[in-house]
DNA sequence: AGTGAAACGACCGTAGA
DNA sequence: TCTACGGTCGTTTCACT
């Protein structure tokens, strides 16, 4: 259900302009054919393969679906910030459990935690909040943040 | 550079046990086949392909490639919260247009814009709060929230 | 790491229920 | 909206560089 923690690599992985051209080309459309990939970045269609085999099992780059929460009637999405005490990581773990919230990290700041919900409506938001997160053992306080409008959502991080 | 903003229907759309299915398949490998697809649904591979090509053509599901920061050499994260007055919406327009911000939101609390920013390192953040953000017209207070260990992330919505 | 070629399998359009 | 099917194109494997 959550989706499994990235190894984080002590030295970060460098990226030529190749490996580069192509994740821009799976960033647009990730089923496009190797071969049309390669016409595009200048390759063979199985030296393509080999670089996003590598891309994909290294864990840089996964090729998923992606779906809208607003298309299918989650319209309530909202950042929670939450202050608290005793050990915040195992609150984490708590907090990931929660198949509402799409989103948790532990931060520094006035907030120790934050995470974000996707809801169907407000009463699911209340309840969630009420019932199972300001209740959960270590949990101070919490401030709610209801998203108004989604200006800019990007995947495609770290190859800008 | 930033995706599309997504045409939020006024009505929800109602997917069927099947296409759910099928997005839960894509989820976990965006590139499997049609076949592969149609065998574990009980489907066709043209009626696979049928679904598949409704169900991103009306936007509700993409298939990209999705890349990890922190692999990359982008090991600082961080939420902005900030408080601001005027149109925060042209604010949002210009906040979207920053390639360090990879998510920006309006909100209602007691701040009005939040914004997710990726960077190097600490210098780029700085740099970034006081030369690019702190000064865009409109903007009164930041409070930043540098994150310490992301525990959850979930491209999934609405499908759990 | 890369290319090229041949066998195999996936994908696409169309027809029909 | 589904299945069936044939043509086309993509993918896989392998030998070679």
């Amino acid at each position: 259900m959550t989706n499994a923690p990235r190894s984080a690599s002590s030295r970060p992985v460098h990226l030529d302009d190749v490996s580069k051209a192509i994740i821009e080309q799976l960033q647009v459309d990730g089923r496009r054919s190797y071969a049309d990939i390669g016409k595009a970045v200048g390759l063979s269609e199985a030296a393509v393969r080999q670089r996003v085999q590598r891309l994909t099992e290294s864990g840089v780059m996964q090729i998923v679906a992606v779906t809208d929460p607003m298309q299918l009637g989650f319209t309530r999405q909202a950042m929670i910030g939450i202050r608290a005490g005793g050990d915040t990581r195992e609150l984490a773990e708590r907090l990931a459990e929660i198949p509402e919230l799409d989103y948790v990290v532990l931060t520094a700041g006035s907030f120790d935690l934050m995470a974000e919900v996707v809801c169907e409506n407000d009463e699911e938001l209340i309840n969630l909040l009420n019932s199972r997160i300001r209740n959960l053992p270590g949990v101070h306080s919490t401030e709610t943040f209801v998203y108004l409008k989604l200006q800019k959502q990007f995947y495609n991080w770290g190859t800008r």
